[in-house]
DNA sequence: TGTTGTTTTAAACGTATGTTTAAAACGTTG
DNA sequence: CAACGTTTTAAACATACGTTTAAAACAACA
């Protein structure tokens, strides 16, 4: 490949400098200038910035969503009406995420970190498009996750999924600063499949975790 | 108070429109409209954009950090070298949040998501602000943490301290849509502390499990 | 080679932003 | 009241943005 088709060298430089500095602060001049084509590109091959946008999500969360729709329906198959548990299903999205990208681990990072950018960012565009893509798929995540669990309340389940939704985005939303940080604290580089070997305890340990009373309350009634 | 001060206007409106859209995607003609002032007001009592950023952050973590650092020095003193307890300890920084803002509790949501913002969006200049400001409370929370947890190791510690931040960052950052999304889901509408109530047990689990060897690992060598 | 459809280019357009200005209004103090 | 420092105001400024345009360059084919 002698040089980059200038749609993939947009979306390339777009998907990093996204997920470098977010969507409203990064140009479509910034961009073009790091992918080293005319301005005007991005309008003639994707119409808006909104539409690369979500060109920049649909290029690694299709091929994503397409392998994990598979992985979730063959491990439903091997499950045949038993519980299913909770770190193999949550090892099933990582592996399947690591596995879209494993030519280019780095990129991992990134997607986790444009994802919490499109949930924490204003820009409900971006929410938008990605729930009426990609929602069926989330559905059946989530529908595999309470059978992990079947002792927990709908509104336990509810809250410690997006605890630990919350762990994992703002993880690697920072993963590269934080490994940084640890390097310079710890004195040991770590590698993303380190990470996530850490994370996977932390998260089972939470979601498992028996329910207790809160020690934490408010000055008022229950209203 | 008949009618509010200027620059309190400002605040005021800064504050709520910056948790709901960000920093970039939030004009001053917006936060000046908003606050029923002048659009040079701004300029003229912060300086800058930059500035009232700062100073949002400021009217809300100075009383914050003023009163966490007493009780981080009352729980230290009741130590007396014997180890701290985990959930002790995220019990007085949640409890300490809220008694910053008992009058209007809905201010910890918007203040958490403007963490959480401040965090992953770029926006370099305000991370740095944050560290020289309150970077020593930070570091005698840290400490503390470390001797509630002195069986594990740095590297664990570091990252499962991280994995905690993101999960309270995220979660209240869309602490709003996400009540709706569990009123709507579970039929009952939480209040925050309930929230606090179920991230509490779910933090202390994750922080506390032990230890066990990864179930992911990538294809290449460990480099 | 001439024609046609596609892609690239430089330039401009309209709009929105943060900031500055200079005059007006205000409030306090002599 | 008069003078002075502070605050507010409307207008303008300079810059940056996303988008559009129309011409140029290119590619494929007869």
């Amino acid at each position: 490949m002698p040089q980059k088709d200038t749609s993939t060298a947009i979306l390339d430089a777009a998907e990093q400098l996204f997920s470098e500095r977010g969507f409203a602060e990064t140009s479509l001049r910034t961009i073009t200038s790091r992918a080293g084509v005319n301005l005007a590109a991005v309008n003639y091959h994707f119409g808006s910035k909104k539409s690369l946008i979500h060109a920049v999500f649909a290029r690694f969360l299709s091929p994503f969503t397409e392998r994990l729709r598979q992985e979730l329906t063959d491990y439903e198959a091997s499950l045949d009406h038993e519980a299913a548990d909770l770190e193999k299903l949550l090892g099933i999205v990582f592996c399947t995420a690591m596995a879209t990208c494993e030519d280019q681990p780095e990129r991992l990072n990134r997607f986790t970190r444009l994802l919490g950018l499109a949930y924490t960012q204003g820009q409900g565009h971006i929410k938008r498009y990605l729930n009426r893509q990609y929602g069926e798929v989330y559905g059946r995540f989530s529908e595999l996750l309470r059978r992990s669990m079947p002792e927990l309340s709908a509104e336990e389940l509810f809250w410690r999924f997006h605890f630990m939704l919350g762990a994992v985005m703002f993880t690697f939303s920072g993963v590269d600063t934080l490994k940084a940080m640890a390097e310079y604290d710890v004195g040991r580089l770590a590698q993303t499949s380190d990470v996530i070997g850490l994370m996977l305890p932390f998260l089972a340990g939470g979601m498992q975790v028996k329910a207790q009373l809160p020690v934490v309350s408010r000055g008022d009634g229950e209203g």
